[in-house]
DNA sequence: CGCCAACTTGATGGCTGTCAAGTCAGGTGG
DNA sequence: CCACCTGACTTGACAGCCATCAAGTTGGCG
């Protein structure tokens, strides 16, 4: 319901949840740097929801892409699955970051998208933000900018891969997400994590094992206090010497 | 026949030279479904050219993004700098293909982009194509699904890296390699490397030894014909069957 | 002709995968 | 409420792939 915005006050409930503009993900999502006018015309484009239970997909691999979504709230992974069964986690993603870009490119989407725990996602039609993103530049150049930083984000991932160590990559795995959550407001240094040993490791391109040992030897050596999926960060100097470690 | 130039009676050299109506890329490059107005627009924006020798440096990590370059003739790599000092190569780009999309999430490259041969690019200054893409829809929809490409190339990259053994790894950059010559119309069994072993095993995740046990690996067993950069490709279902090779 | 970078090939070692056994936590049903 | 069950996790032993170190070869170029 496109209600006219008022005063606070009289701001009703169902505005509040429908809106980008009373969204406090604002400043992490698509809405990013609108003014009023702009804003409530993305409201009227980012008017459905979608609530997915946790294990349930998204989207998955080969289906007809349409929208792409923004995270309202939860957490998702994304993965990709070889056609010799192999299959890898390429992402987790959290509340204010988009969903479905891979799905542009074929007008499929190219890997299926998992909630890890009951979520929220606003339904953005793609035809029609390409539409408001030639009316409205702020968002067109906000737009590309999100697609950009996945493009530099995906590079930072292959050079994790690509030389980093056990013990690096999880470093590194566990500072981004703790700066991640931090942005979100949450705590910098004390978190649950929503992913099994199994998935970090089918994203950092380790076995399971080798993840719970690494968390092992971090506890031993002081770095972080786990238990199970509660994680308490406590040297994040530590961990970045770590990551940072001269390996040749 | 898209590579052989006929040395036409009226064009004069200056528009071969700087039209994007008149390149031999178009279907790989950015015009690709425009019309014949939409191309003209597109050839006022596209009108600088650059040359850039062989080792010499497109753009370097960290300066101002101001413009993102298709590349009219030649190879390029880019690689990433960490700040310990381990870098890695994160693509590889022939004909066709734009470089500096990773430039626009933060307004400055995050990568350098190298020339591995003599090459000439076109100079797209951006704020003008999203201005231009603010008109032509085509336009637009064909830059996004460009952006979301390379977004499903990454996650590609990522996949090999974590999940593939050193052979197969190299058979998938061949496999890789072979197709992108073959869209541009050069044989798909036989191509000059521009790149070191190194470099490739940069870019593979690999060392350069274990890169050079590979092509030997690979000669012993029929499926390549290697001499020093050139390779002539003899079995290509073996290759892809090598490549699938269940590693659980 | 000689130099140098790129490459090849061999020997060895270490990181991480693999296999296996056991522990823990949460959920279900009696 | 408790026993049980199952998936997730931890830990140990061993092995294999690839990195490392080293030496030699090739090809291009001044």
């Amino acid at each position: 319901m496109p209600l006219k915005k008022t005063s606070a006050q009289e701001i009703t409930l169902s505005v509040i949840k429908t809106a980008c503009s009373n969204c406090n993900l604002q400043e992490l999502c698509l809405p990013y740097g609108l003014n009023e006018t702009e804003m409530s015309k993305l409201d009227e484009l980012v008017s459905t929801r979608r609530k997915i239970k946790r294990g349930d997909h998204l989207y998955r691999a080969g289906e007809a892409f349409e929208s792409i979504y923004a995270i309202r709230a939860g957490f998702f992974k994304t993965d990709v699955l070889l056609e010799d069964g192999r299959d890898q986690v390429t992402g987790f993603q959290m509340a204010g970051e988009l969903l479905g870009l891979d799905g542009i490119s074929t007008e499929h989407h190219s890997c299926n998208a998992v909630a890890l725990e009951d979520s929220e996602v606003c339904i953005i039609p793609f035809p029609r933000l390409e539409g408001l993103s030639r009316e409205i530049v702020a968002l067109q150049h906000h737009f590309h900018k999100v697609m950009s930083r996945e493009i530099v984000r995906d590079h930072g991932v292959m050079m994790l891969l690509g030389t980093m160590r056990a013990e690096e990559r999880l470093a590194a795995f566990l500072l981004n997400l703790s700066q991640r959550f931090t942005a979100r407001g949450y705590s910098h240094a004390e978190f649950y994590l929503r992913m099994t040993r199994e998935e970090i490791g089918s994203y950092l391109g380790l076995k399971l094992e080798t993840v719970s040992r690494a968390f092992s030897r971090f506890q031993e050596e002081g770095l972080i206090a786990v238990q199970q999926k509660h994680i308490r960060i406590l040297d994040i100097p530590g961990l970045k010497k770590l990551m940072t470690h001269q390996s040749a």
